[in-house]
DNA sequence: AAAATTTAGCAACAGCGTTGCGTAATAGGG
DNA sequence: CCCTATTACGCAACGCTGTTGCTAAATTTT
């Protein structure tokens, strides 16, 4: 594992990023607000603003004058300054969204995929989607890229599908070499539920804690941000949430062990009981917040939103009841605003986050 | 939240931290091998090398004739240069360690508490034992402080003891503080898992990927190293894995919830089934796997050591039976090096980490 | 003894945030 | 109307970082 050297060029992308966040959180900001948020002295503040400025992705936007003394300049986040197009790949279904810099979801469409689809199917349905959603506007040059949303295994660091459950010609696919070849754009792929909670973080900004994504579509899977950053494991796999022992005696899972989350979840859905499936849900995310302590956590998924509420009157009332669980123990439970396009809309913010989020200093 | 400004002197202690990590975990080294592993340019590394060597944190040991050309200097970390000592406070035992900046336990001692010890009482067994420490060597000047890894739940960053379980006397007590006058140290505070999981990633190095470290003592709790740092969640109450469920129909626990791992376990540890109390423990520890994907589980805690054998081979066996880990999701199993010594090493080497480690640029 | 090779470091440089201080723009008071 | 206090803002010099260009040192090979 070799490390990431730091130099100046980092600190100035570091530096800039964090002005960044504040525009894309605070609606508008002045030159204080970034001060106070970030630590900086002013004049640094002066140099990134005229950087950010000269790119076009911030722009002033009136004064303020709060009584004596010059006024101060307010400044704003241009949000259609910067686009990228995320798709979200699933077993029958190809989401594509537009986002812009602000994380607006500005364009959603869906198209059905053929069973067990090849990846030259795929490649086209992007193509033609992408082709449309970049001729909805002149996107040219403020277009960063595309990001793919997908069910695993797949290998993050290297954009290969290792093997996507459930779909028969993917084993070991680098589709994202050929998919930037195909397109000629960036292309950004990973998994589906690390894609979403990254969604839900760029949108929260700094205040975003350690969080999860709660994902219930056939089969269940958490997507995880932790510390300031998604969490994907050692393999890109962590999230197989569904795939957790809840009960030793359990009936037998497709995975071989037995009373799965999963399984037994499926089990009570499918005998109609969605306030039953939604508790054994509520006990698997106690055991997430017993083991990760969050403080939030998201709840997401075609399956889970069609009934939202008794999935959130469920889970909030699992973590309020667990005993163990103080008063400061606080955890926000939330379902995601962005609805079913959470997956594709986090696969397309992964694509700005590469240009304009925080960067990282460690490559693994 | 504000984050930590990024200015030129984060720079030098972050090259300087890679550099001393090389150090640390090589042995011996020269300026290519930290070239290599950084990606700093040769003379960058000369730079930083003289100010470490000026400091006394590493020295020339001798130089490599590898055949044509000028021998290659090659440096050595001191590891007597700087000292910590570290404590883990149990409900009846105080266990402290001297550790040098290499990682290495010079001294281990253990002393018993009284039952329900109040917080004088821990402070004059610190005193007295911190002092005996201290006096071994003369340690004056390269005593860079204290490090308590102590049952929680507990508030890292502003070192109070929220509520010690199953001791009375221990509510918001502030113990970082008073410990930092009573002892005139710098004294760190800290979950006893998370204190663990630091001691097996300082001395592994940059080749530890994400990992756990499961405490079997007195309950079950782990710590977790994720993304190349501690996990400690949003109220530093992260790892108490033992309360999560692995049998809805399972014994009630003292927690309130059915089938916790922990009660489950406990059932199987007092019919003196330890065989059977290990595959229950290693079913948990493949639920950790499925959720987080981790590259290395450590084993550690009194209860396991006494049969480290029949943990290591049911948690082993469980791992690679799961009909869902293809060959490429290997995650290796081991019992910690460090036995009994582990929490107290990994709260003192949290005090060098401070000092020498890699530094942290947001602050939560 | 000369050439080739490898290591090491001095000196100048570019780029970052910081510091010192001057300037611009406003409101309020005499 | 002018002066002062106040607030916002930026130019210029500075210290520090890692980088680059180049020279010197130490060794083996020819």
């Amino acid at each position: 594992m070799t490390r990431v050297t730091a130099d100046v060029t980092f600190l100035r992308g570091y530096n800039q990023a964090l002005v960044m966040a504040v525009g894309r959180t605070a609606g508008t900001f002045e030159r204080a607000t970034v001060v106070e948020a970030t630590g900086l002295t002013p004049q640094a503040v002066s140099k990134v603003i005229a950087r950010l400025t000269a790119d076009g992705l911030i722009r002033p936007a009136g004064v303020r004058r709060p009584g004596i003394g010059k006024p101060a300049v307010v400044y704003e986040l241009v949000p259609d300054s910067r686009y990228a197009i995320g798709a979200h790949v699933a077993r029958r279904t190809l989401r594509l969204v537009l986002v812009d810099l602000a994380g607006t979801v500005h364009h959603s469409a869906v198209s059905p995929l053929p069973r067990d689809f090849t990846p030259e199917q795929l490649l086209d349905a992007l193509a033609t989607g992408v082709d449309t959603m970049a001729g909805v506007g002149d996107l040219r040059g403020r277009l960063t890229g595309l990001g793919i949303g997908m069910i695993g295994p797949l290998d993050h660091a290297n954009g290969l599908v290792r093997d996507a459950h459930g779909l028969r010609h993917w084993h070991d696919v680098p589709l994202r070499e050929i998919a930037e070849k195909h397109l000629g754009l960036p292309v950004h792929l990973d998994k589906d539920v690390t894609a979403g909670i990254t969604a839900e973080a760029w949108r929260h900004g700094a205040t975003f804690g350690d969080a999860a994504l709660i994902m219930v579509e056939s089969g269940i899977g958490a997507g995880f941000w932790l510390g300031g950053a998604t969490h994907r494991g050692a393999h890109t796999n962590a999230g197989e949430f569904g795939h957790t022992v809840v009960d030793l005696t359990g009936p037998r899972c497709v995975c071989g062990r037995h009373g799965c989350l999963e399984i037994v979840h499926q089990h009570a859905a499918e005998a109609g009981d969605v306030a039953h499936a939604a508790r054994v849900l509520a006990v698997g995310v106690v055991n997430l917040l017993q083991t990760l302590d969050l403080a939030h956590v998201v709840l997401a998924g075609a399956d889970l939103l069609r009934h939202p509420q008794t999935y959130l009157s469920a889970v909030t009332g699992a973590v309020q009841a667990d005993a163990r669980r103080a008063a400061w123990l606080s955890t926000r439970v939330t379902v995601s605003s962005l609805g079913a396009d959470v997956i594709a809309a986090g696969a397309a913010i992964q694509v700005l986050d590469q240009h304009y989020g925080i960067p990282a200093l460690a490559a693994s």
